[in-house]
DNA sequence: ATTAGGCGATTTTTT
DNA sequence: ATCGCCTAAT
C-alpha cells in the first residue's frame, strides 16, 4: 500500500498506531477522513478480518464515503465492515438481539415526532394538562435524563420541581408503552445495547472479541450514553481509536460532552494522543479568521493550526436592509464570483442558523434561476402524508404498534371518531389486546354504532389481507397495492389544489423510494426500509452530482466542504442564537458553529447579516453578530448591499400600526408603510448623545424611554422600554431615534 | 357522533 | 405548514 508518500508524519503514526488507546484531536481540514480511511486499509492489510472492525460515523454520509474509499484501496474486503451512525449499527444490532430483551425482531423506531405524539397520549391518560407542560420539553428532559443514564426511578426521587415530578410519573408510563408497542425512541437505540452488554456477559464477550478494532470519528459529539456503549465493547482489547475536536462539538443540546474527551483519558492512561494540525482545506486568511474567533472560547483544548495554502482573498461582509436584500445580495455575489473564477453552481453553499431562514434565500434564488438543494428543513419523510402511508407499513410490519393505529385508524376518514376509538382503547387495554388486534374483534365491543363497527372490522381485515399478501408479492408492489386500497392518492386528485397535487407526487415518491430500495438491495425487507427512512438523514442523502447551490443549517455542515461559503444572518440573537440573555457556554457553543461554518469553506467567504428581519412573526431590528467583530478586521472587507435588482420580492413589508403584533404573511396585502430596500439614510444619529433616561421616539415603535446604551460607533445599540410595545433591542445607526 | 372549517399558537440546532 | 381547539353542520 502506497499511503506512506501520501500522508504527513503525524497523520502516518495515527495510521500505524493500531494497538492500544488513541486519540486524534484533528482540527477542520486536516485529513481526518484520509486518516481514517489509511488506518481502516491499513488493518485490512496486516492480516486483520475486516468484520472486526466497528467503525461508528457521524452520518450515514460518512459512513458510505468512507467505506468507498477503503474498497478501492482493499477491494470486496471493505463489505464486511460495520460501519455507519451509532443510532443505526446499534439498530442492527438489536434486531439480532432484542429478543433477549423482551422485544420482537419487527419492533418500531419512533422518531422524534411519533415520541411526542406518544408522550401527548400518556398526558391525556394521566390527566396532565399538556397545557402546563409542553410535550416537547417533556421529551427533551427524558432524553436528556436517558442519554445520562440515569432510570426513572433515580429520576423521579431525585425530582427536585413539580415539573420533573411530572416528568418522572409521565416517563414512566411512555417507557411501559413504547415496550407494549414493541417500538424504541431514538435513545433506546443506545440504552438497550447497554442494558443486553451489562446483563448477558456471554453476549458482551461475543462483542467484544468481534470488534477486537473500533473507530469513532467525530467523537467530540458523542454523549455519554455513547461513552459507556464503547467502553463496554472496547474495555477488553482495548484497541479504541477515538478522532475528533473539542472546537467543533456542536451537540450539546443533545447531550453531547466534552468530558467524554476528558474521561477517554482518565479511563486510559495509557492513551496516545496525536494532534493533526496542518490544515489542507482553507486559505490563511480563512482559517485565520476561524482562528482568532474560537479563541475567544475559554473551553478548549490549545491548538495550533497551520496551513501552506495560500493568503487567498479577503472575507467578505455583507451588510444588508432585509432578508430580502439578503438573498439578493448573496445571489449577486454567486453571480460575480462564478463569473470572476469560472465557478460551477455546485461549489457554493449558502449555511445559515435555523432552517426558517432558508425561504427567502430560495426564493431569491428561484427569482433568479439558480438551481439549489436544499439539505434538512421539512424532511421528505416528515412530511405527513408520507408519515401517514408510513405508519401504515409500520403497523402491517408491526401490529403491536398503537401508535401507528392511531394515526391511521381514521385516516382517511372513515367516520371512526375519537369515541370510537376511545370505546375500542378500553376494549384492548381490558383484554390486553393491541389495537389493531381488538379492532378485528369491533362486533364485540360495546359502546360503538353498527357503522363504526363495520369500518373498523373493514380495517382490520385490510390489515389481515395484507399481511398474507406481503409473503406473495414483493415489498414495492404490495406497498403500491396497500396505497391504492387506502384511497389516498385518488383523494388528493380530486382535491386538484397545488397542495394536494404535492402530497399526491410526494406519495409516488415514497412509493420508487421503496422500489429503489428494494432494487438495490434485493433481500432488504420493509423492516429495513422502515428503520432506513427514520435513521437515515437528508445530508446521507445529498449529492453533489447535481450542478446546484446547497443549502443547509450550520449544522448539517459539518464534515463537508465546499470553494465557496456564505453564511447568512450573522445577527445578535439568531447567530449567536438566544432569547434570553446567553450564558457563557451557550456563546461558546454558538461560536464553535460559527467556526464550523467558516471552516467548512476553501477559498472565499461571504457573512451576511440585515437589519430587519421577520422573527416569530414579528418585525426585528437586528444588530450585527458579536462574533463578526471577533474576527481580525484587517481580514474583512465590508459590503453595503444595493441589490434590488436581484432581491425576490421588492422588500416591501407592511407594518400596519404602531402596535407591532403578529402578523401572517397572507395578510400582508394590502395598507401603508412600507419599508422599502433603498439604503437607509445614515443621518448621523448616532452621533447625537443618547444616555439612559432619554425620551425618544421611533417611526414605528413610537415614543419610549432608553434602559440602556451599549457599544459605541456604528454598532451602538440601546434597549428601549416602549409605552405602546414594550421593550426592543434597537442598533442605533439603524433605528433612526428622535429625540423628544 | 363525526366532520369541516376557522382561528390561534407555535418554530434552534438532529439521530 | 401543522396541530389542537372551537363551533356549526350533517
Amino acid at each position: 500500500m502506497s499511503f506512506v508518500d501520501q500522508v504527513n508524519p503525524k497523520q502516518l503514526e495515527a495510521i500505524k498506531a493500531v494497538q492500544g488507546p488513541v486519540m486524534v484531536i484533528a482540527g477542520p481540514g486536516s485529513g481526518k477522513t484520509r486518516v481514517l480511511t489509511f488506518r481502516i486499509a491499513h488493518l485490512i492489510n496486516i492480516g486483520v478480518p475486516a468484520y472486526q472492525i466497528l467503525a461508528l460515523t457521524f452520518t450515514n454520509k460518512a459512513a458510505s464515503e468512507m467505506r468507498e474509499r477503503v474498497t478501492k484501496i482493499v477491494g470486496d474486503k471493505s463489505k464486511s465492515l460495520w460501519m455507519g451512525t451509532f443510532h443505526s449499527i446499534f439498530a442492527r444490532l438489536l434486531r439480532v438481539e432484542c429478543e433477549k430483551l423482551g422485544y420482537g425482531k419487527n419492533f418500531s423506531i419512533y422518531d422524534t415526532q411519533d415520541s411526542i405524539s406518544l408522550i401527548k397520549n400518556v398526558m391525556n391518560d394521566l390527566g396532565v394538562p399538556s397545557q402546563n407542560y409542553n410535550p416537547r420539553s417533556v421529551l427533551s428532559r427524558i432524553s436528556g435524563a436517558k442519554n445520562q443514564l440515569i432510570t426513572p426511578e433515580v429520576y423521579q426521587e431525585q425530582a427536585a420541581d413539580i415539573f420533573e415530578e411530572k416528568t418522572g410519573l409521565i416517563w414512566n408510563e411512555y417507557r411501559k408503552r413504547l415496550k407494549q408497542n414493541n417500538g424504541m425512541d431514538f435513545d433506546d437505540l443506545l440504552l438497550k445495547p447497554i442494558d443486553l452488554l451489562t446483563q448477558h456477559k456471554k453476549i458482551l464477550e461475543h462483542y467484544q472479541d468481534r470488534f477486537k478494532f473500533i473507530l469513532i470519528d467525530e467523537y467530540q459529539d458523542t454523549n455519554h450514553a455513547q461513552y459507556v456503549l464503547v467502553n463496554l465493547l472496547a474495555q477488553k482489547n482495548r484497541n479504541i481509536c477515538v478522532v475528533g475536536d473539542d472546537a467543533q462539538s456542536i451537540y450539546a443540546f443533545r447531550g453531547a460532552d466534552i468530558r467524554n474527551i476528558l474521561e477517554f483519558e482518565r479511563n486510559y492512561p495509557d492513551l496516545k494522543i496525536i494532534r493533526l494540525e496542518q490544515n489542507y482545506r482553507s486559505t490563511k486568511i480563512i482559517l485565520k479568521a476561524a482562528d482568532g474567533l474560537i479563541k475567544n472560547n475559554v473551553d478548549q483544548i490549545p491548538k495550533d493550526l497551520w496551513t501552506e495554502n495560500d493568503d487567498g482573498a479577503k472575507i467578505t461582509v455583507l451588510h444588508c436592509n432585509d432578508d430580502a436584500d439578503e438573498g439578493g445580495s448573496i445571489v449577486k455575489s454567486i453571480f460575480e464570483e462564478s463569473g470572476k473564477h469560472k465557478l460551477q453552481f455546485k461549489e457554493f453553499a449558502i449555511m445559515y442558523r435555523t432552517n426558517a431562514q432558508s425561504r427567502s434565500l430560495e426564493d431569491a434564488l428561484r427569482k433568479n434561476s439558480i438551481p439549489y438543494s436544499i439539505i434538512g428543513g421539512v424532511e421528505f419523510y416528515l412530511r405527513k402524508e408520507v408519515k401517514d402511508v408510513l405508519a401504515y407499513l409500520r403497523l402491517l410490519v408491526n401490529p403491536a404498534d398503537n401508535e401507528s393505529f392511531r394515526r391511521i385508524v381514521n385516516y382517511p376518514s372513515r367516520g371512526i371518531g375519537a369515541v370510537a376509538v376511545d370505546h375500542l382503547k378500553k376494549f384492548a387495554v381490558s383484554n390486553s389486546l393491541g389495537f389493531l388486534e381488538a379492532a378485528a374483534h369491533a362486533p364485540e365491543i360495546s359502546g360503538i354504532s353498527a357503522k363504526g363497527k363495520n369500518a373498523i372490522a373493514a380495517l382490520a381485515a385490510m390489515f389481515t389481507k395484507y399481511q398474507r399478501l406481503r409473503g406473495e408479492m414483493s415489498i414495492s408492489e404490495m406497498s403500491r397495492a396497500l396505497v391504492d386500497e387506502i384511497g389516498i392518492l385518488h383523494i388528493f386528485k380530486d382535491e386538484g389544489t397545488p397542495e394536494a397535487i404535492a402530497r399526491w407526487e410526494n406519495v409516488q415518491e415514497l412509493l420508487s423510494a421503496i422500489t429503489e430500495f428494494s432494487e438495490q438491495n434485493a433481500e432488504a425487507t420493509l423492516e429495513d426500509f422502515l428503520q432506513d427512512v427514520t435513521l437515515v438523514s437528508d445530508v446521507d442523502r445529498w449529492e453533489d452530482k447535481f450542478n446546484s447551490v446547497t443549502l443547509m443549517t450550520l449544522h448539517s455542515a459539518k464534515g463537508l466542504e465546499f470553494p465557496v461559503v456564505f453564511i447568512a444572518g450573522l445577527e445578535e440573537g439568531l447567530l449567536p442564537f438566544y432569547s434570553a440573555e446567553p450564558d457563557r457556554k451557550t456563546l461558546e457553543e454558538e461560536r464553535r458553529l460559527l467556526y464550523v461554518g467558516l471552516t467548512r469553506a476553501k477559498k472565499i467567504l461571504f457573512l451576511s447579516h440585515v437589519r430587519i428581519r421577520f422573527r416569530f412573526g414579528e418585525m426585528s431590528y437586528q444588530s450585527p453578530s458579536r462574533f463578526i467583530d471577533e474576527i481580525d478586521s484587517s481580514l474583512i472587507e465590508t459590503r453595503r448591499s444595493i441589490a434590488k435588482h436581484y432581491a425576490a420580492e421588492p422588500a416591501k413589508r407592511k407594518i400596519a400600526d404602531s402596535s407591532v403584533k403578529a402578523r401572517r404573511m397572507k395578510k400582508e396585502k394590502s395598507e401603508s408603510h412600507y419599508f422599502t430596500d433603498e439604503q437607509p439614510d445614515y443621518d448621523g444619529q448616532s452621533d447625537e448623545m443618547l444616555s439612559e433616561g432619554t425620551v425618544v421616539e421611533h417611526e414605528i415603535f413610537g415614543k419610549g424611554k432608553i434602559v440602556r446604551v451599549s457599544g459605541s460607533g456604528d454598532s451602538q445599540k440601546a434597549v428601549v422600554e416602549f409605552y405602546d410595545v414594550g421593550r426592543k433591542n434597537l442598533m442605533l445607526k439603524y433605528a433612526r431615534l428622535k429625540i423628544v
